[in-house]
DNA sequence: ATTATCATACGAATATTTTCGTAGACTAAT
DNA sequence: ATTAGTCTACGAAAATATTCGTATGATAAT
């Protein structure tokens, strides 16, 4: 079951994963501040969306309250899995490295990646 | 200069970086193992890229030969930083640990990130 | 009660990406 | 020199994704 959202369905889930339940006036907004987006075009998309399954939404009172009907961790895997083999040629830790040679990453981040490692090298034999 | 290659587009530029400067045919057989594609469709595919400059190609002989006019790296660095804002909201540490956790990785690999995290913490004060 | 505002529904125009058929030219084999 | 095979060019169909106008009904304010 894994929907694949194009980029303007991901734009909304976001929003839906970050804020929770939301009307389409107030995903609309957020998104607006970032790029010009008429209010109809957010409602149509997620019309689509609720249709496909993408998300829910609870229709009891007139302004209708959408929420995401997919998780943003299988969303995450199914897209990052995608990218690994159609830019990385399947080499995660390939990704991994250049994600970490940005240099957004901090220090403290870092520490706690370094735990990870060292867990999955315990458990790894 | 970040052209941003389709998904289709991707696939052969995969093939480029991989395989070096190549004809249509030979994209197409490789492409073909994976999913039917016709001949045309890859030929007009990479015109196109041509016509963008994602490829550049040698016509002095009648099959030209085509090579990726940009770098795997510059690549990924676009697609990675779009994905880490688009499903992972800017968080390129939340990418790395997802990477990893998928279990994919060799104890060597983990071993060559980790030397990596510790030469990027030694860097960064 | 009339008017202004805000909501959904939905068809349809646009834009983008992908696929393919066909024509014309070159090459190799008969 | 005719035929079969291979190549490019290119228009245009098909598939997908995005944007928007308009109709219609509900709610709120005057």
């Amino acid at each position: 079951m894994t929907h694949k959202p194009t980029e303007s369905e991901l734009d909304i889930l976001r929003v839906l994963w970050e804020k929770g339940p939301s009307t389409v006036r107030v995903v609309n907004e957020i998104l607006s501040q970032e790029k010009e987006t008429g209010y109809t075009t957010t409602l149509k998309l997620m019309q689509i969306m609720a249709q496909k399954g993408i998300v829910t939404r609870d229709e009891s009172s007139r302004t209708h309250v959408y929420n995401p009907a997919i998780e943003q961790k299988n969303v995450q895997h199914t897209l990052l899995n995608k990218l690994v083999d159609a830019a990385f040629s399947g080499s995660a830790s390939q990704l991994v490295m250049q994600a970490l040679g940005q240099g957004k990453t901090s220090k403290a981040e870092l520490e706690e990646i370094k735990k990870l490692i060292e867990q999955l090298e315990g458990e790894q034999k």
